[in-house]
RNA sequence: CGGGACGUGGCGCAGCCCGGUAGCGCACCUGAAUGGGGUUCAGGGGGUCGCGGGUUCAAAUCCCGCCGUCCCGACCA
């Protein structure tokens, strides 16, 4: 844990100041296999707080949980052409089933040698579609509107916590179904899902659209995703859904009798979303005092730190602190009775962990019956800090903690718009951008892969995405940024994480 | 896998150039006072100096080899 008092500042360092809010906040630590995170309880309640608002939706839309082996026999992957080219790259694979002792110390068993060798599931499609195969007969067998919540491993060179370990915590959902169309909808829908989740809950504005070919899931037909932008005007891809055609089932032989008898391929989506998001929202609301946590997801919402000089104002105190803490009724509540801490180093804490509100109460408001009410941030010019009634605290903290939701989704719209960027003239000035302060510029865009590398090559950024209609600029660019070129598509440009 | 940096109590670091009994800050433990924004004082515990070898009376320090971590590139939810 560090030490420091002072926070690396965001515009130091960003990657150095995210770092630094995930250790102090105890969100998640490192571990002592690299690229993996311990999550600490903390950050897991978080983490069960955005399963569980995702998981009523999902059951709302027809879904169902399920589990699926975390071990994938090595030929499943390699069926899919571009699946296995996508994935062979960052493998985890078990090949032997024994160890024996030598004189060098532990080695595998040569006799234990498996013969097929195992895959560490890096994404689920190929057992899950496998088994789909065998439960499926007719078209009345359809939709198969499957979830599962798993761990998956994959084996990137480079990591950082939450944003990209070596293994995350997701859920991927995997659906079955008779036509293209209902495929195509129930992609749509669950990245509808997705974005609203990520709005309302996460307060994380999201860009939504179409992926390129270069950028599409190996083995999609199309991929859907959200595009966040981080304070540093990065973008992060936060959840993705693909329509995944006929490929998979083409694969694995999963065929279904149609309503007129005939032999068809099922038609699959999947679509995921992953603790990734979690680093997610640290890089969009924390600040240089530390995390800052909307309140649908905050683990502790409200807490209640007492203060008083001796010990008969102790028992006054303590008393009311823990009536108040008790009558906030339906808000997760913490009260800090923590005795070897002054109230100073508890309000840092707290802050540090980004709880939205905290309520202060002293001799002082005993007497009063008042207490004070501090945001965690506001907006400009307003009051950290409210001397408040108790009664006004009571019947106001859900309007309170609803109206700093609204706030911090405001907050990171206007910010990502203010770094939005759209009619721009000359590739000159996309460049200035992008090699610059950065941002989402939105360009037209011919369609060829060349000119999206060329762009690569020269400033590292990617399409993020072919952006929805409601995204699209009122003018739509006629020509491609790049080349000069007519324009197939309006694109959304940004270096990504 | 290519380029760079770094491995010293739990964390962050100094010491190395110029070899001579391992130090600082934070954290931790004990006691007392304190308590409206990271308390103060006093006392205390804890380290194979990444690993192996070499030079030397003597190595954290010099030499050789290895291992590991981080950052930058290629890859990526």
């Amino acid at each position: 844990m560090a030490n420091d008092k002072a926070l690396t500042t965001r515009a130091e360092d960003f990657s150095a100041w995210y770092n630094e809010l995930v250790l102090r906040a105890e969100l998640a630590d490192h571990s002592p296999v690299r690229g993996c995170m311990v999550i600490r309880p903390y950050g897991y309640r978080l983490w069960e707080l955005m399963r569980d608002r995702l998981d009523t939706r999902f059951r709302e839309t027809g879904h169902q949980n399920a589990y699926f082996p975390l071990f994938i026999p090595q030929s499943f992957l390699s069926r899919e052409a571009e699946h296995v080219e996508g994935f062979a790259k960052e493998a985890a694979i078990v090949t032997h089933t024994r160890l024996k002792a030598t004189a060098d110390g532990l080695v595998p068993d040569p006799d234990s040698r498996l013969e097929e060798p195992l895959i560490v599931r890096p994404t689920s499609e190929t057992i899950i579609y496998e088994m789909f195969s065998k439960w499926v007969q007719s078209y009345r067998d359809l939709p198969l509107l499957y979830n599962q919540w798993a761990n998956v491993v994959r084996w990137e060179m480079r990591t950082r916590l939450f944003l990209r370990t070596t293994e995350f915590l997701w859920q991927e959902g995997h659906t079955a179904h008779a036509t293209e169309q209902e495929a195509e909808e129930e992609t749509l829908r669950m990245l509808g899902v997705y974005r609203e989740f990520m709005e309302q809950w996460l307060a994380m504005p999201v860009v939504t659209g179409r992926k390129s070919e270069s950028e599409k899931f190996a083995g999609a037909l199309r991929t859907y995703t959200c595009e966040a932008m981080m304070q540093d005007n990065r973008a992060l891809q936060n959840g993705t859904s693909h329509n995944l055609g006929q490929n998979f089932a083409r694969q694995f032989d999963f065929k279904f009798a149609s309503e007129t008898g005939a032999e068809e391929y099922a038609w699959n989506t999947s679509w995921g979303a992953s603790t990734r998001m979690v680093g997610g929202l640290v890089m969009t609301h924390g600040d240089d005092q530390g995390l800052v946590m909307p309140p649908r997801v905050a683990p502790i919402q409200v807490v209640v730190v007492p203060i008083f000089r001796k010990d008969e104002e102790r028992t006054l105190v303590m008393e009311r602190a823990r009536e108040i803490t008790g009558m906030l009724r339906g808000v997760r509540t913490h009260l800090d009775d923590r005795d070897n801490l002054t109230p100073g180093a508890k309000f840092y804490e707290w802050e540090t962990k980004g709880v939205p509100f905290r309520i202060e109460i002293g001799p002082k408001d005993v007497a009063k019956q008042q207490v004070v009410l501090v945001q965690r941030v506001v907006g400009e010019g307003e009051e950290r800090k409210k001397f408040l009634p108790e009664s006004d605290v009571l019947s106001s903290i859900h309007r309170r903690l609803d109206e700093f939701q609204a706030f911090l989704l405001e907050r990171a719209r206007a910010r990502r718009e203010a770094n939005s960027y759209r009619g721009v003239e000359s590739y000159e000035r996309f460049r200035e951008i992008l090699d610059g302060e950065g941002g989402f510029v939105y360009t037209g865009w011919c369609g060829s892969a060349e000119c999206e590398a060329k762009v690569k090559e020269e400033t590292k950024a990617t399409i993020r995405c072919l952006p929805f209609e409601e995204f699209r600029s009122a003018q739509a660019p006629g020509t491609c940024i790049v080349c000069g070129g007519e324009s197939v598509a309006e694109a959304v440009w940004a270096k990504a994480y």
